[in-house]
DNA sequence: GACAATGAGACGGTTTCTGTCTTATCGTCT
DNA sequence: AGACGATAAGACAGAAACCGTCTCATTGTC
């Protein structure tokens, strides 16, 4: 499969670029340059040419994500043990990234868009689809669901804006602060949201 | 004096601009965002634009850059010692300095001649008027110029092409290696370069 | 209120970048 | 050897970005 070793290289091309120059700064002729890769071969790889390129590597950067992070959660002995590792692998791989904090600090307009606008229902959907089988394990699916949606949204919110209260790169103050949120996003009790409660 | 500190803030958001994306990716565009200055003013302060932006910036790191040498050489005790702790800090300086590493890295052909071709002889330069004072302490003028001359470019090369038998950051081993030299150097029989010589 | 300094941004000319296309080269298969 | 698929090299036009200049509005100071 010469086209994988092609699209590999353009890819890890573009990676090296963007740790150079930021993401904003890259062009097609950088990555050409770059990955030794003709420019008709790069447009055949990735015809559409420059987004493709770009969001073929962002895709790459969140299976590569998600696979550390589920190689994390395999060992979980119970739910709330599931929660904590995801969440706190998850942050301090975002922490560890340089390049993801690359693409956050360089173009506040551009790149944190592409992480809350655009990436943001992304990670939210990928995190359901790779982590509810650990979830289910200990939980029914819809309450599966219901508690990575949440979860990873408070994930998300607090690594770009952290908190004084708790630092979820942190397993105990994570554990402290998750096990209450955890408890009641599990109780049967819990109401569907967007419905009016009757209790009270 | 409003110029100075307007002229402060571009270069200050130039470097960090520099820092963020290199050299050859920086516009002045980013250097107005990123200083807060109107496009009017930066070419008000700098007239002619990018180009002298840039030579102003080098100018100030060269500045800067010397300024920490001649602070090194101030408690030095004899000639050796002056010449051991210019060498020494200088070659240090440049390794630390992040900011010219990417300049030499960035780009081969557009940096690294800025370094050689026009940067070159205004080190050169510039180490002669900025360090003769402390040579001409201990050898007369001429043997002092001498030695700067020779010296400097050696300090150059050697960070530009490390050798596994020295290490000009290392004091010992550029002491080793230099004293010969200096004493070469100093000998009142050097014959005057560029003139047949007598003996033999 | 006059005036100097600065910000905001429009503008034309130039350069750079993109995406497509053509041609030449290389390796492989028959 | 000759045919063929894959790739490199690069020409090309249209689009975008950038540069340097200019005008005008705003601000702060006397």
């Amino acid at each position: 499969m010469t086209d994988a070793s092609l699209e590999t290289r353009i890819l890890d091309a573009v990676e090296r670029c963007v740790n150079q120059w930021g993401f904003t700064k890259v062009t097609i002729d950088d990555v050409v340059a770059e990955s030794g890769v003709s420019r008709a071969t790069l447009y055949r790889v990735f015809p559409g040419g420059r987004d493709v390129v770009f969001e073929a590597l962002r895709v790459r950067r969140l299976d590569n994500f998600f696979s550390v992070l589920t190689a994390q959660v395999e060992g979980a002995v119970d739910l709330l043990d599931v929660v904590v590792r995801a969440v706190v692998a998850a942050t301090l791989e975002l922490r560890a990234d340089d390049q993801l904090a690359a693409m956050l600090a360089s173009e506040p307009g551009e790149t944190l868009g592409q992480l809350t606008v655009e990436g943001f229902p992304r990670i939210v959907r990928m995190a359901n689809v790779t982590l509810t089988p650990y979830v289910t394990r200990f939980v029914p699916a819809p309450t599966a669901q219901r508690l990575i949606d949440v979860l990873s949204r408070l994930t998300i919110s607090y690594f770009l804006a952290p908190s004084a209260d708790v630092d979820f790169g942190h397993t105990e103050q994570a554990r402290g602060f998750l096990r209450p949120v955890v408890r009641v996003l599990t109780e049967p009790s819990a109401e569907p949201p967007l419905s009016p409660v009757s209790s009270h």
